[in-house]
DNA sequence: AATGAATGAGGATTCATTCAT
DNA sequence: AATGAATGAATCCTCATTCAT
């Protein structure tokens, strides 16, 4: 007697494991969080969890595809018009909003450099290769239209900006670190990094 | 008549086990790190591991405690002639040299965020603490010679020392980014954050 | 939907592992019966033993909690009517029913003493004080009938009546002692406490 | 190069370590108690532990052994001219005399009803052997003196004596029962043991 | 779909014992 | 004799996962 499913509420249901994980992730780490300890706290049994994730690997993995997703979300949705160069500051202010949630940040920092699991790792490659493949495409653009330095490839500088917004991940999960008071500088970071080294200090006054 | 305990060989047996640890915890994360595979990699028996360190706890917490070490004989082994601008140089010269080790970068990005067991985040604070302290005292030494811009704090500036070290580190662990190769853009940064944002143009000459 | 949990069958799986841990420290002690042994008689996994039981300790506990239940659920049945010097003599035999299981027996005189783990001494205290205060009780109201000596307070004759139940306990566990054929003179080793010395040979014949 | 063993210093030591073994395992039970922490009171390392007891076990046995000795050097000791009734009140109160350490009543009742190692049983028996056979023999005597009631068997007087003694010492451990105090009581109902009950009352004067 | 009881492989840690010095 | 480092089997306990209801 099959009840009519909702895939909405199936989907909802997911959200809710997946926001539980990445709080149990960001807090221990992924081999630290227990599934025990996500489906305490998204509030279900263990085996409703096993329902919607056949593992625990399987949810981190949806985590970093969302994480995908949202990034071509973001790309997606740019003005075509708008000056890629803005693009990039665009994409660093989004960053940071996403980091506004300690958890993401913790989420970053820690899950980073997981490579023991290949499907995680293939996951962590995806959702790595997307952001980098976007902003290399935008900042080439921005090269194109002399808004941007071409002593360096477009994908070097690609990695510098997530570099940059690594780096300042993992200096929200420690405290005395205020994501909103710190964002300037990070813009003004990424600013450094395009417009390269200060002018030659030739000029002659 | 007690041998006379060689407490040389217990001390590298000690930072034998600390290697190992080094090597596990930065492949697999604390928690995905073994007692087992520690013991397997430093070609120890389990017992041995345990004959050192009580838990696998203090085995982090005493690596830990070995970079606050070598932070502290890094400052104090500066020569108080040299330039503080050069000094804090010298220091991004010494971390990038550090995570030339490809362990090294992967074990700060994956315990940096460990906040669950208390004596782990008790070590990581002194460990935090430790080059907070040394650096903002070299960065307001730099800036009362006027090396350093003096619009942003002195400890303010050596948080964003940290976080653009702690960023590098985390693009260690991910391919195609060779640390040799990619020193140079990091001091470039360092240097646009001491400075400060490019004068307006507006200076007249 | 969540089944409807039976709270009996979990109560029964309770009780059969509760059963397997009697056997098991009556034959080796406290520390020396292990999960794996308790989990074997009970023939089940080492992992529903936990499900049930969160430490070992809790075992231990509840098997004590459980003989609090008896010892009260004994006196709470006991007819107001009966006169109180039958009662302990009630007592006593009732006792003596539980050690003609020798796993009672052996139970008692291993687990006694333990002192180490905080919860276990604070379960044995209760037990202790349970059963005393209610012995005491009982003595008390013999005494004001004139049934039991009253040159001792009620307190200690019940202490003393514990005593001799341990004391035939201990004795349970060694070979050659058959606890029904000793029933009747631990009935009159009791009668002689409660009786008091032999009236003075004074008594002029 | 062997150094003249003076053996009165090894018999030392090994009573050192005796002494040792006899507060861990009262506090712990046998199993509960480690080598670790028997060297630790002892003040000596593993390694002279096992110098002087192969095992563990052994070191068990030999705290038994030690009590048959003493045993037997207290009825060898008996004046034979003191009248048999008496020797068992003289056995009462030197038993009185041993648990007044605390830590022999803990050992006796901890370690009393272990069965699992087959050398640690069969020491165990002999001890109840020594014991029992002794204070029979002084039973019969008094029964054949007319000083005991000879309705039972000394061997079962005997056994009811320890079984006195036994429960005596299960009270030691728990508190508020003072040896001095309550010695006494002791000699009464080994008194009344041994005089059987009450003459009936219808006796005619 | 949802639940939680059951499972057993695996993990951190303990411990009696050995052995070179 | 004395020591303590080294060992690995054994122990308590955890945890991802399965499955009947």
């Amino acid at each position: 007697m099959p009840r009519p499913i909702d895939p909405a509420l199936r989907r909802a249901r997911r959200l809710q494991i997946i926001d539980a994980g990445l709080t149990a992730f960001a807090e221990h780490g992924y081999a630290g969080a227990t599934t025990a300890e996500i489906c305490r706290i998204a509030g279900i049994g263990s085996g409703t969890f096993f329902h919607h994730f056949p593992t625990k690997n399987s949810l981190l993995v949806a985590i970093l595809e969302l994480g995908v997703e949202e990034t071509i979300a973001f790309f997606t949705a740019r003005d075509p018009q708008r000056p890629p160069r803005q693009v990039l500051s665009d994409y660093v202010e989004h960053a940071v909003g996403d980091l506004a949630d300690p958890r993401a940040a913790g989420f970053i920092t820690v899950v980073g450099g997981l490579t023991a699991h290949p499907e995680i790792a293939a996951a962590l490659q995806a959702d790595e290769d997307t952001t980098r493949s976007r902003l290399r495409d935008v900042v080439a653009a921005a090269q194109q239209q002399g808004q941007v330095r071409d002593d360096l490839p477009a994908d070097r500088l690609a990695v510098w900006i997530m570099l940059l917004v690594d780096g300042f991940a993992s200096r929200v999960t420690t405290g005395g670190f205020d994501v909103r008071t710190e964002a300037p500088l990070l813009q003004e970071q990424v600013g450094a990094l395009l417009d390269g080294p200060r002018s030659t200090p030739t000029t002659p006054c």
